[in-house]
This record gives structure tokens, sequence and C-alpha cells, in this order.
DNA sequence: AATGAATGAGTCTTCATTCAT
DNA sequence: TATGAATGAAGACTCATTCAT
């Protein structure tokens, strides 16, 4: 209960949000912190006086995201699984899907940058896998064991199974949000839907 | 269609290889020309004598990769497939996979090259998709009807089936050699196998 | 000679002891108001409350050094002449050198800081030679007129004498103290003693 | 014989001599590199294309008076004493005192930038130490235990006497060039002689 | 064709100083 | 009185690009 919370002020918010935006549209090294400074309406010293440097404004743009996303709503739903909340996958994996759905259209941009930035820093990655590559992992695997174990999932590799179905999850996100926004998709629910099914039946049909 | 290889010098060679390795490793914002020049070992001047600039350099490195790799693999399996050497769809995307793995590997840097830089050139995003948008896409759309009409793939949009297994294909691709290049992987049969086989089934249990 | 003994407060003392510590340590360009700020645990604003800029807390730092030290010894010392208390040269040297020690090694740094500032300020040159060069240095004719009266000093023009001895203390105390610290020296007294021998008979023999 | 002298061009020479020129009137940290550029009638980058920093251009505009001229003017010296050229140890430090003159007002600036840089800059303090401290000093002690032996120097501490030669004569440079400059000091030659002369007889007379 | 010296706009960052609280 | 957030000019340094050789 201890408030941690950084009490944000509006400067800092202005900047973090500027920043948020153009590190998105234009990629980290290609934005300067002028430009920044200037879409904040704040003197390009300020951003410095916050965030220690440019890369410090990286990680606070990025950060939040981690501890706040993913951490939380791994814990919540891990517990809702075993409460027996979710008695079919499928339930789990739609729930996961549509909760985070507000989630993700605010943070898209965030999301975006996690995305694009990771392979070009390696403290972020570092980050990124401590905070996701073991907790998060953890508990996705006690998940799928519990799926296992009640039948509900192909007697697979524990983290193959993880991997496609995150990689079936993130693949359309990243696809749909990241690269590819403009061309036209279905209404989400459809896509959900089709995540599904594939993941239940495959595509492949005996003939 | 005019063939017009461009008889490369060794310097030209030597550019295009440095810029590969630093753009795939830093980004292209990341990499400065003099870098290249550098690892090169070649002039400042001599970049810009080939290349007018370093976005066309960028150009320069991956265009070629769009066109070498996407458009021939294609219109080759794609008459593989009109002149029925690939009965089962499942032999067609096995054959899609093994057969590139060779190029995927040694064309690595570029594949990471194009699939960071895309989000943020426009005119590289233009090029991409008039390659790959039009033509393969068309194409791609001919085999999967094909193979729905032959009652082999589930009678899902054709576009959604084809970005489900180019997803399927392609999350594996960028996860394990660009994103998480360092976590332990399975051999790559296993894997290729195991892509075939939730595409057949997928990994969803009647209980 | 007006008393303005500005009882100085606390946060006062605090910042000219870090100002007088690192424009000492690292120049006076090379240190900036924040790192002083942060030594003197104050707020960055106090000090440009007190003193008006950066160079005011230069002046501020150097000048009772100059009021405070050069000055009274000058006068005490001239008094004592005056009043025969040093029947001879070398007594009245001995007892400078050895009467400031103390004095030195507790305003080393401010000393480090008027040898290294004066040639880049001329405002400090001119304070400088305001205390020294008229005041001081009118007296220490005085007293050189007087011992060469007295024949103890040979019939060398006034001011070079000055200048001999001036600059083979302050040599000494400038080469040990500012510039080769780390130097390995001898005692104090054998250092003033070999001074003292060497102005009584040089350090050539004749064959 | 090999000709390693670095070939400087124009443009090169334009930016030391700005740079000694500045850096001697307001110190290292006291001048901008867009100041030196500027006086140079040189772009910035060129001043950053030659050496690589700020420090390095320090460096350069130092690195050669100590290369060229302490070392070989201890070299020469030291044989002409060998080969008893300087039967007097007068005349020896007549000749070294006489033979630089022209050196050293030539080179002043770089003489003040050395004095006032050193306690600032490590490195500067190590490369000088490297060149002086071992090469020169040790040819100086063979110099001094020379003139010992010859019964035509005081037996005190060969490391007090040095020290005492140097600084009587490197006091009068600093003082008069570097630090007080514009007060009117004798010509030259009177000078020199009275340095020979308290060297020889001291200064206090016996009454 | 190839070089690499030269450029100056632009980069991130620090600075001394101000001012509302 | 004291603070410290805010400033924007200036700092060192890098960049893509040009051009005389």
């Amino acid at each position: 209960m201890t408030n941690k919370e950084p009490k944000l002020t509006k400067k800092q918010i202005a900047i973090l949000e500027a920043a948020t935006d153009l590190f998105a549209e234009k990629g980290y090294a290609g934005t300067s912190t002028s430009e920044i400074a200037n879409k904040a309406e704040v003197a390009e010293g300020t951003i410095f006086k916050h965030f220690k440097s440019k890369k410090g404004l990286l990680l606070a743009v990025v950060s939040p995201m981690m501890v706040k996303w993913i951490a939380p709503m791994i814990k919540k739903d891990l517990n809702k699984v075993l409460d027996q909340e979710f008695e079919y996958i499928q339930d789990f994996i739609r729930a996961m899907i549509e909760n985070r759905k507000e989630f993700i259209q605010n943070n898209l941009p965030m999301l975006k940058i996690l995305v694009q930035e990771i392979p070009f820093h390696p403290d972020l990655k570092e980050k990124f896998i401590e905070y996701v590559g073991n907790d998060v992992f953890d508990k996705l695997r006690e998940i799928v064991t519990y799926y296992q174990e009640k039948g509900q999932l192909a007697d697979i590799k524990t983290d193959a199974i993880i991997r496609t179905v995150a990689s079936s999850i993130l693949s359309y996100i990243v696809a749909r949000y990241v690269f590819l926004p403009e061309i036209n998709w279905d209404e989400e629910e459809v896509e959900t839907e089709r995540i599904i099914q594939i993941l239940e039946k495959g595509i492949i049909q005996k003939a």
C-alpha cells in the first residue's frame, strides 16, 4: 500500500507523451530530443532535468508498460484459472485477448516502441526478460500444465505450446497494429474467434 | 522483368555487405555512413558515388532481397502446385519452409532490416507492398483457393488462411532469429513439423 | 578598513567551502554551480541569492584571503621589523615562512585558486594588485631598504631582491603544494633552512 | 632518420595556432571549440576530424613542445657538459638560459598552457612526468653530480639543488611571462646575470 | 572510379541563471 | 530565506553529403 507512484508533474507527462508518440512514429534513433521538447512544449533542458538522458527517457516510456500491464495481467488471470473460473482453455484464451483489447489500443505506441527497440537495446531486452521471462513464463507454464493435465491440450512440449499460442496472438497484434495498420482487417470479434478456432482445429482438413 | 543485373564491383559489394550487417545490428538510423565506409574499407565518398544517399543504400540493400527471394519463390512454387507436384497442402507448406531455410539463414540480416525498418520508411513499405502485396498475395490466393476446392482447407476467408499460415511461419522466424536468437530452440525439423501439425489439428483437444 | 565582516550564515559558509574545494580541484571554468550546490547541500537558487553570479562567488571565495592574509601579515611583520624584533634578515624571513605555515596549509585551496585563476580574470588581478601591489609592495620595499641600510642585503635593485626572495618562497610553495604535491619532499624545517641558506650563500662554490 | 614528422596541413596548423592562442588566453575549459573554429577560419567539424576531441587538441598543442623542446635541450646540453665545453657551472646555466630565450618567447603560449592546465589534467601531468621526470631529471642529476664532484656545487642533496636552480629560472619565467607580463622588468641580460649572481653568492651579506 | 578533407546543420547534453512557490 | 523546476543558449561532438584532387 505504500504509494510509490512517482507523482508525475504535468511537464513530465507532456514529455512522456510526446516521446511515446515520436518514438513510435519515427523510432528511438530517428527522434531528436529537440523534437520531443518541441512537441511537449517544454524547453529541451527540462527533458534532461527529469530523465537523465535520452535513453533514460526511453526506459521511462517503456518500463511502466512492462510493470503495469504484463505482470498483473498474468497474476489475475492465473488466479482465475486456478479458481476454476475458466473451465475450458478456450475461455481462458478468449478472456486474455478480450481483456487486453482496450489496453492494447490505448498503449499501442508503447507496444510498438517495445517491439521496435528491443533488438537494439540490450538493457531493454534484459528488463523485458526480467519481467516477462521469469515471472510470466513460469505462470504460463503452470497454466498450460493445468490444462494439459485436464486433457484439454495436446501433449506437446509445454514451451512449444506457449510459443504457439503467444505467437498466434502476438503476430496478429503486431501485424495488425504495428506493421500493417492500414490494411482492412475484420472486426475484432471475428478475429478473436478465428484465432481460437484455429488453435482448436487447425486449418487443414482431411479430405 | 528487364534483366538489369547491375554488375556490382568489388567495392560496391563490400559496401552493401557492410551496410547490411550494420543496419541489421544497429538499425538504419543508428548506423552512420562513416561506420559503413570503415567496415567496407572504402572511402566515405565512394558510398555516395555508388548509392546516391544513405536512403539509397538502404533501398539497394533491401530491394534485391524482395526481388530475388519472394517473387521467384512464388513463381516456382506456384507452378509446382499447379503441376500437381504437391498433392497435399502439407507438402506444399513443408516444401516452402524447407526450401527457404538456407536462404533465410544466409539472408537473415536483410530480413531483420526489412522487418525493422518497414515501419519507418513509407517508400520501403510501398515497395514491399508492390512486390508482395500484389504479385505474391495474388498467387497465394490462387494456391489457397486451389486447395480449398480440393477440400483440404477449412472454409475460412481466403485472406485469413493466408495470414494464419504466413504468421505461423513468420512469427516463428521472427521470434527465433530476430527477437530471441539466444533462446534454445528445438532442431529445425522438429519445429517445421510442429508448425504443420498445429495447422493440421490445432492444439486444443476435445476432452 | 570599514569592518564589514558580513556575518555569514551556515548555508553561505557551506557554499563558500564547497566552491573553494571544487574551484581548487577542477578550476573555476571546470566547476558547475550545480556541483557546488550539490556539495554544499543547498538548492541551486540559494547560491544566486547570496552571491549574485558564479563570478561573484569566485570573488567571495578569494577576496577574504587577500584581505585577511596578506595585508595584516605585512602590517604586523613590518612593525616587528621596525621595532627591531628581527635583528637579522634571516630571522625576518624565517619568521615570515614559519609564521604562515599553518595558514598556508589551511588555506591551500584558496591559494591554488588564486594562482590558477589570476591569469584569466582581469578583475581578480586588479584586486590582487590593489592589495598586494600597492600596500604590500610598498611595505616590503621599506623592509628591504631597512636591511640594506644595515648592510645585510646585497646592493642589488630593491625590487629584484624582493622578487628573488618572494619567488624563492613562492616557487617552493607552488611547486610543493600546487603542482607536484605527490613528490616526496623533505620535512618543512629542512626546506625552510635550505631556502635561507641559499639566500645566504648561493649554491655555487669557488673551486 | 625515418621522417615521422606528421606533415600537418594548412588547416591543421591554423587550428593548432588558434587553439594555442585561445587556450593560453582563456584557459582550456574557458575556450569553446566553436571559438577555435572561428579563429582558425575552419568549420567546427574539421577540428574533430583531425583531433579526435577537445582534449586531443590540447594534447596536440602541448605534446610537441615537450618532445621538441625539453628532451633535445637536455641531450645537447648534457653532451656539451660532458665534453667539457662548460668548465664552470655558471657557464652551463648561462648557456641554458640564453639558449632557450628565443624558444621561450616563440612558444610562450604553449608554456602558459602547460603551466596552467597541468593541475587539471592527470594525463597531461603523466605525459609531462614521462618526458621530464625520467629522462630529463636523470640527466640533470648527472650534470649536478658532475659539478659537485668538481667541487663547484655546494654539498646539498642533488635533488634540492636541481629544484633550486630550476625554480630560480622557472619562477622568473613564469612570473615574468605568465603571471605578470605587464610589469616593467629589466632587460633580459641583466636578469640572467642576476639569477647567476644570486645562485653564486646569495643575497644576504655578512655585516 | 575513388579518395578523404571539408563542411555546417544537427545531435545530445550541460550550464548559469530566473522565478513562482 | 530557501527552494528546485524551468529555461534556452551554448557546449562538445557527429552526421550525411560535397568536391577538388
